[in-house]
DNA sequence: AACGAGTCTGAAACTTGTTCTAGATTAGCG
DNA sequence: CGCTAATCTAGAACAAGTTTCAGACTCGTT
């Protein structure tokens, strides 16, 4: 029973601060090899220069460590959206060219990507806060790519369901069952649902 | 292009037909109670009443055990559909209707669920010939639904996004993350781009 | 500067998926 | 029936995630 509380996390120290980047930093660059396998909490720990169970305090599981990764990544795509927002004539497009963007950013490192999503879909109830963290981010990008500030209800779902279909596209990209072409063309279609007029819900 | 070595499964004999059962039912009931991580190897053997090395054999990771079961379950959901199809006015109400059912049905074991839908996002390319087995399945069972023989691009694009739509939305449900009222919503709003007009797309 | 709480280290231990091995059993076949 | 190859069993062994623990260290406080 991993049953655990959250009690606010304690403000770090810089040397704190300094060792969970360290962390971060050494499971991205094993990510980068192989994978979701190659992160080993051994070698992440030595990589990181610290010892196996500080990794565990700053991180308490494996998973943990990619989700908390895939959210490093999303706020630096999201600081960089937000200086450069991608140009698009209507909603949908827009959606689909910023999703497409950080598409060809995974493609850059397959394996990285491989760790990080791999993680993000396979994280049990232990993680969902984090997890949860990382779909609220991912939630902004797309509605920042709307142009929607209060978004309705509908809105809110169809974004759910590009979410889904992102996360999903890219597990079946990743374990080799659907190709780059195949992934943009579900990106395009999902995106079909945003200008979508409400008569056909409910 | 799943490039890999299936040397035409060998025929099983009885006594083999037999054991490959009793390891799925073993599985089932395993998965029924805690889920995914209660599906230990070792207790699968025990209660299957074979041999570690022979579950082994007939399974070759606690993946593909778990993504073989899911395999069976929508087998019989399929052969179950073709006897007694959905009703619906329109293919988009079909497939949401059909969708709830399986919906339904997960919602009792949601343990057997979490093993299913979690093994199945998890798996790797070295599982990638099973899970596109369950993958044809489900395509099967939503052009069924949408009462479509010859589908077109388009068509699988859109079926496609179901698809995503539905395991990654199982997956948040599974993890306490989305309601079932929201996932309901989500598959009704995903099918919402069955009936759509094709001027949306490319 | 000394103290005490909290943190970090190094190393071992534990758990569970997976692999390996030597010997028994079974199946198919002449 | 008797042979041979494949299969099965019991159990050890290995790998990697996770936990635990005793002792060293750091930081804020006095």
């Amino acid at each position: 029973m991993t049953a655990e509380a959250r009690p606010a996390a304690p403000p770090l120290t810089e040397r704190q601060e300094a060792r969970r980047r360290s962390i971060l930093q050494a499971g991205a660059q094993l990510a980068g090899r192989g994978g979701f396998e190659a992160v080993q909490m051994r070698e992440v720990a030595d990589a990181a220069g610290v010892a196996l169970g500080t990794l565990y305090r700053y991180f308490p599981s494996k998973v943990h460590l990619l989700v908390a990764l895939m959210q490093d990544q999303l706020q630096h795509l999201h600081a960089s959206l937000r200086r450069r927002p991608t140009a698009g004539d209507d909603a949908a497009e827009r959606v689909a060219a910023t999703l497409m963007l950080a598409f060809r950013a995974l493609q850059r490192e397959p394996h990285l990507a491989d760790a990080m999503v791999r993680a993000l879909t396979f994280a049990d109830r232990g993680v969902s806060p984090e997890v949860d963290a990382v779909s609220r981010l991912t939630t902004a990008i797309v509605l920042d790519a709307m142009g929607v500030e209060d978004p309705t209800q509908e809105q809110l779902s169809v974004v759910r369901v590009i979410e889904h279909t992102w996360h999903s596209a890219l597990i079946t990209w990743l374990s080799g069952r659907e190709s780059i072409a195949q992934v943009k063309g579900d990106i395009e279609t999902v995106c079909g649902l945003i200008d979508l007029p409400a008569d056909t819900r409910r």
